[in-house]
DNA sequence: CTGACACTGTAACAACTGTTACAATTTAGG
DNA sequence: CCTAAATTGTAACAGTTGTTACAGTGTCAG
């Protein structure tokens, strides 16, 4: 039955059922419970084993020096936990993992899941493809903060959509979290761009109205 | 004589030269001679090849919409290119690569590279490293990013060495682009800091003065 | 030794963003 | 239908950084 959760989740795609058992008969791995507000891992501890929530949901909250949560990460089973942190040099926790809700965990020892990979070599695209796109996702979002103004992340945010015409998913609130800003300083911008007509914003509706002129920010 | 070359990278670290010679052996490859200054790939081009440089010396640069040349990073041959690109969601060129001098290429086939890392496992190991390693680096390269302040960004580059005596390997300049700030801003608040007796800084040489002035910086 | 060059310290001003606060509007839940 | 919560628009002011410029200091090759 948990083969059949397994197969949910990215690192065991398209692999069936049977297989998974298979996969797992010849590695050495345990299942965990946790509760309700305990602390899976503290950021830095080494990372030996790799970690499956099976269900249950945590929060990954980096703390800085002084001992101030950062950011927080919601992560929801079922889902490969710190994928990009079980191989390289630093192979330690980036964050503290606190449980939210009662849950489950899967863990796999590394040299044991390093086997799995020789030997299943879908499981070994499906764990490339994760941490690849980890790293696609990372170097995206600095080229995002490499940008000066708020004007031209917002720019280049709508002139990625390739579309004049864009329905957002996001709140305003979400975006300027994402652009790392605040939410009226973003306000500002999106107002100083549609009272130029460059864009109109309506609600999660924007068009793009000055196409060269929104370029255009992304030279200055 | 290749295999020697190949021996010197992350990607066949550890791996006997006759072993090297085994795997290339097996697998669909090709090696390209390039002159200085043609394009070796698009931004945005597919990657179907796992690409090595063997000699020579590239310029990846990232063109913003508007084509202006927004970053540009220098690879050294020996080395594997855009490892993290290869697979994932976004298998393209990040950026474009301009030959600097005259080199060589090793192509690898994608398909018959993860054959071999199936075949392989300290070949696989290694490539796991490499991908990880660049995730983990981008991770603590936005974590620096997101600090909001110079104060901020300098306390957290200083405290993470562990010393109170610390030797830089790089410029004030340098020091400037890697936190993202310009060189006079970053020169403004080493002066601040220093006229607060929390750090001094002498050239490459810095002391911290009152570790926990330091600290508190990052709660502020 | 010495000139060219990179690096550093500093300053005044402009530009941009954060902070805080409040009102208007929309959305979701009871 | 109606209230609470979330979202959005806006403003004044403070704080931070960028820009530009110039002078002083170190470094290195010839």
């Amino acid at each position: 039955m948990m083969e059949q959760v397994l197969q949910k989740t990215m690192l065991f795609r398209n692999i069936p059922e049977s297989e998974i058992s298979e996969l797992l008969s010849r590695a050495r791995y345990r299942v965990t419970r946790f509760t309700k507000d305990s602390l899976i891992a503290h950021a830095g501890d080494p990372i030996e084993e790799m970690i499956i929530l099976i269900e249950g949901s945590l929060e990954g909250a980096m703390l800085d020096l002084a001992g101030n949560k950062l950011k927080i990460e919601q992560l929801n089973g079922p889902m490969l936990i710190a994928a990009a942190f079980v191989y390289g040099k630093r192979n330690q926790f980036p964050v503290n993992l606190l449980a939210k809700t009662d849950g489950k965990i899967l863990r796999i020892d590394k040299r044991s899941f390093t086997q799995l990979l020789t030997s299943q070599s879908q499981l070994l695209i499906n764990y490339l493809n994760i941490i690849s796109n980890k790293a696609q996702f990372l170097t995206e979002k600095i080229t995002f903060l490499s940008f000066k103004t708020i004007r031209q992340k917002l720019a280049f945010f709508l002139l990625k959509r390739g579309e004049e015409e864009i329905e957002l998913k996001e709140s305003q609130s979400a975006l300027a979290e994402l652009f790392g800003v605040t939410r009226p300083s973003l306000a500002r911008t999106i107002g100083e761009l549609t009272s130029n007509d460059i864009i109109s914003w309506e609600r999660k509706k924007v068009s793009i109205l000055d196409l060269q002129g929104l370029k255009d920010i992304l030279m200055e």
